[in-house]
DNA sequence: TGTACATCAGTGAACGCGCGTTCACTGATGTAC
DNA sequence: TGTACATCAGTGAACGCGCGTTCACTGATGTAC
């Protein structure tokens, strides 16, 4: 009954929780990966971190405000993961891109029901855009940084960085989703099925479809 | 209350309805047109096919059941709508491949919630698995054929027919994806940044990302 | 052609469920003097 | 340092809701003879 995860961060065994927001924000999370986005409930979501549901509203205006919140909180990780893959690698500017482009797709299939969550459209509702766009558009500009690199070096087919940013992003965006919920799912079964979808799909895109 | 949608097909006036299960698919459709995924429910179906929702179970399993028949019906609706774009468009096998491209994003934001539906993670249920990936298969060929005649025509830059297959879905529906739900949703409310958008996708994914 | 009967496709009531949200409340906390 | 008090962050009960599913039933339909 009682869960041991009513942290009170600072003041021990204070009635007062510390940080609620984000121990709800997290087990939010955690309820995602047990029991997946269909089943996501705030109220289960209270009960998880041991504390009455009625709590949330004084961190949450609504159940939406909460998966917003959620889903900033994962964008933001993306973001940092795909910085953290242009950052380390290192060899030249088409290498790190593809290394970016690897991340995104294994960052989904990696969570798969927080990725469904971030691209929720529940989330297109008014109360919560603003800052959802926010935290999407801090991922799209690590994209940006890594395609000026390869424009820099003159490896980029267009001058239109937009256009490349786009074309990268629906691309990995398309294949993730394909694997998770689509007609790519049982390809996507093996963890040699995956590399190989993911290999396909990037190498398509940097080549393109076409000749010359 | 009572709707008159109840067509009881050749004999009129009959107890039996002639065509229940089609009936309860269309309403299923003009409910995710009028509601939108989340709030669909198996009950109001059938409320608007002026039935009671008992009556549902002789002709769906369960819910999942129903929804995998609608997401059956839409697939080779886009199916049939593909195979249209590219038997109208002559001019060559590169503009047929672009017309096919466009038509996918189109038919996914003009249906967006039978869109959301076809890939709804509930349909990797084992229950009704086949079924749709069935129906996904159908909609496929049409893309492995539209690109077999651009390889034909010795356009294509890879050998690889699956790859490039594989690039072209996830592009239009990862663009897709991004316009109805993601980032790209504020770029995808007037009609031309929606062609805007679609048109710089579909060249970058033909031209590809890298030059050389 | 008429009749008996099995089968089929509906009905309406009921079960049990968990949900989001609101409310009046209370105990804990921080602050002004 | 002690005390009064406003504010804050919890609680627990309640409201109302619609849902998916099951059940015993009944009227309609089609068929064998």
């Amino acid at each position: 009954m009682s869960r041991p995860e009513a942290k009170p961060s600072e003041k021990s065994g204070s009635y007062h929780h510390g940080d609620l927001r984000r121990a709800l924000i997290n087990a939010a999370r955690v309820s995602l990966k047990e029991k997946g986005i269909d089943k996501l409930s705030l109220r289960e979501v209270a009960r998880n971190t041991g504390v009455s549901h009625a709590a949330a509203y004084h961190h949450f205006r609504d159940k939406t405000s909460l998966v917003a919140a959620v889903a900033v909180t994962t964008f933001s990780e993306l973001e940092s993961v795909m910085q953290r893959a242009f950052d380390e690698q290192a060899v030249d500017a088409v290498a790190r891109l593809r290394s970016l482009a690897h991340t995104y797709v294994e960052f989904a299939l990696e969570h798969p029901d927080e990725f469904r969550l971030m691209f929720s459209p529940q989330l297109r509702d008014d109360t919560v855009l603003t800052e959802v766009e926010k935290a999407g558009r801090a991922t799209y500009v690590v994209l940006i940084a890594a395609l000026s690199v390869v424009q820099e070096e003159g490896r980029l087919a267009t001058d239109n960085l937009e256009r490349a940013a786009i074309t990268v992003w629906a691309q990995v965006h398309g294949l993730a989703s394909l694997m998770l919920d689509g007609p790519l799912y049982r390809n996507a079964q093996s963890e040699a099925g995956r590399e190989a979808l993911i290999a396909a799909s990037v190498e398509g895109l940097l080549t393109g479809v076409l000749n010359e």
